[in-house]
DNA sequence: GCTTGTTTCTTAGCAAGCTAATAATATATA
DNA sequence: TATATATTATTAGCTTGCTAAGAAACAAGC
């Protein structure tokens, strides 16, 4: 078994096409990859925690700290510490991101229809209940 | 349509596992993930230019440029000027990694084993031609 | 109340991606 | 030959991931 024929190797590659397309298609609207899918999670639920993100993102508390940051520094959201834990920094969307909201989804959209326009419907569902078996069994 | 129900968010969130779990495999080594996919290359064939290298990796000259760098500071790799063309730099194998070859090998196909472990060999052989399909398509 | 441990955020530092800009060399063209 | 253009490598600076180590605040037990 040669390695770069494993399916691993594939893997990588297309991971690579994968992030840096979706990095191009955010910064069209200002942001960067990973701030969108914080933004995300605010759009659903305002004022969560850094640690209630990086549960949901499976990403550090490092990892999200920066991207919060970066966010805060370019007015999209603004931190405030919790009244009723001094520990706790809630994440609050500022106007310019609740704007953006609609726009995010579209491009979001015409994303997932671009990076997946060579698959058919029924191979993309594949795809998708492939993807849910990796995540399930190896990110336990 | 929501966001994280999409294709591309789960494909975002298996990118990750994929890249910190192959990062910790090759950790074990002494080496990192990137630098591996660049060992192997010259495995192949000793001696490539950081051109030929980036473009069969798909990634840009500067991130193939810092890889190779951080494996010469640790004595994997060893670069010469070509003497036909000034310009090009020549990267070629050390002992040390020459020696490590096999145990590359070896725990990159039971990282492969372990990462698709959920899925049974046709799923595997599906996922696999699903990507290439990625691949071909987006990657033009 | 004090100590001990836990949780949350932060800082520092690194790898691996990228773009933009520069230097050095080759090549092609006038 | 001289000038303009290509190519290769490099540097600087950014985002997104990580680990390790620290600070600050809370919770529990003595």
């Amino acid at each position: 078994m040669n390695i770069n024929e494993t399916t691993s190797y594939l893997f990588a590659e297309v991971t690579n096409l994968y992030r840096t397309g979706f990095e191009k298609t955010m910064v069209e609207l200002g942001l960067h990859g990973g701030q969108v899918f914080i933004l995300q999670l605010l759009y659903i639920e305002d004022g969560q925690s850094q640690i209630e993100l990086a549960l949901k993102l499976n990403n550090t508390p490092p990892t999200i700290n920066n991207m919060v940051k970066s966010l805060q520094n370019n007015s999209f959201v603004k931190s405030r510490k919790c009244k009723k834990d001094g520990r706790v920094m809630r994440v609050f969307l500022m106007p310019q991101a609740i704007e953006l909201q609609e726009e995010i989804k579209r491009k979001w959209l015409q994303f997932e229809e671009d990076f997946f326009s060579s698959l058919t419907i029924t191979e993309k569902l594949v795809l998708f209940q492939l993807l849910e078996k990796l995540k399930s069994d190896f990110g336990k």
